[in-house]
DNA sequence: GAGAGTCTAGACTATATAGTCTATAACTTA
DNA sequence: TAAGTTATAGACTATATAGTCTAGACTCTC
């Protein structure tokens, strides 16, 4: 068969549909082969092993998240780029899952050839520059406690705020927006607050 | 051999730090049994399964660290609730990486008896209760929202803030009980908030 | 249309792991 | 000390899964 039935993509979606189903342990060749009723052959023919189809997943599905949240930061706006979590939640949520609900390690604990290595490694490294950055505009230092900062605000808190959505598989509130401003503003201050630390006013403004 | 070699509480120790250290994949019954240098007959005489030992050192390792948070939430004191978390973190390493490195889902995938079911699920539910009681005094009300906020504050957040430290096998600093105070009032308000939003203030506090 | 290259097809191998089963050693009690 | 109880001991089975291998079907080019 001379003309290709599958693309990699193709396993590669079913994996991420599998791993946002039922958790990346549950993306075993088989079942990714039984989803698209290909052949084991197939799949070896284009991935040398699980280990790389579990790692390119990840990799593609950080680096689809980092995009928009890089780009934020270059222009100069932390809100934005807390806020871009929320956003590319919605757009995105079976590769939201994978992001937020799994870790690093649940993808690619095995070997891995040097070029998925490298992006990864790439990935981590732009994403650092990216909070030391903001750390610098907003604490006026890239100490390590300035990037846990940025970190917590542009990072941890939006993920804390999505995570329970994600669990129970729907789609982030708007409340989610409104708590990650909320958080925004306390840590880094100054901006555009829209209200003081008073917040009753922050309790009641979405509440219907 | 009449008298046993072995406790329960060993296998379950040799599972916490299994896990704690390589994840709960790890916690194989060859695994565990290896590291007691017990017999695999010894640990099924006691364990009727993976699933269950596993399912109890979850149980066990949530009730611990609940114990604290709603004896706070009791005591009318949400501050208190949400800095237990990395308060407990630094006393119980091993189990807090379980808590907050991986899910349920990563324990108790599997069949337990109706004890441990009916276990979780009073668990739970005296975790709910304890969010519903701080909504009602901190927002006014028990409604999605309100108990949504409460999850955010008490538990997200202190989670969000941890985290990162855990995953480097690192004790969480003082920096973390700042960030959780800060954002605690951000979000709750009023009592006894040390500084306003203005944050450079914040953002100085604890840097050496 | 012959030959080369591409991809499908799926049986087969190797290995890790949960769980079973039988024998027996060490205690306990009458 | 005999009988009964409790626990150790580890070989064995069953199953899931990653990965290999060979045959051959399809397509494209000359």
């Amino acid at each position: 068969m001379g003309r290709a039935q599958f693309a990699p993509g193709d396993f590669l979606d079913a994996a991420r549909s599998l791993a946002a189903e039922h958790g990346p342990a549950a993306v075993t060749v088989d079942a990714v082969t039984r989803r698209l009723d290909a052949p084991k052959g197939s799949f070896y023919y284009r991935f040398a092993s699980r280990d790389l189809l579990l790692g390119e997943l990840w990799l593609a599905t950080v680096l689809a998240y980092q995009e928009g949240f890089v780009a934020a930061i270059e222009a100069g706006d932390g809100l934005a780029a807390a806020l871009h979590m929320p956003a590319w939640v919605r757009r995105n949520r079976e590769a939201a899952r994978l992001l937020l609900l799994y870790s690093r390690h649940d993808f690619v604990q095995g070997k891995w050839p040097a070029a998925l290595k490298r992006g990864v490694a790439d990935q981590a490294q732009r994403f650092m520059a990216s909070l030391e950055r903001f750390a610098h505009s907003a604490f006026g230092g890239s100490d390590a406690d300035a990037v846990r900062r940025a970190q917590f605000v542009l990072a941890d808190v939006p993920m804390a705020a999505i995570r329970p959505h994600l669990q129970r598989r729907e789609s982030p509130p708007p409340l989610v927006d409104e708590l990650i401003r909320a958080t925004y503003h306390a840590i880094v201050g100054g901006g555009a607050a829209p209200q003081t630390a008073s917040s009753s006013s922050i309790a009641s403004t979405r509440s219907g």
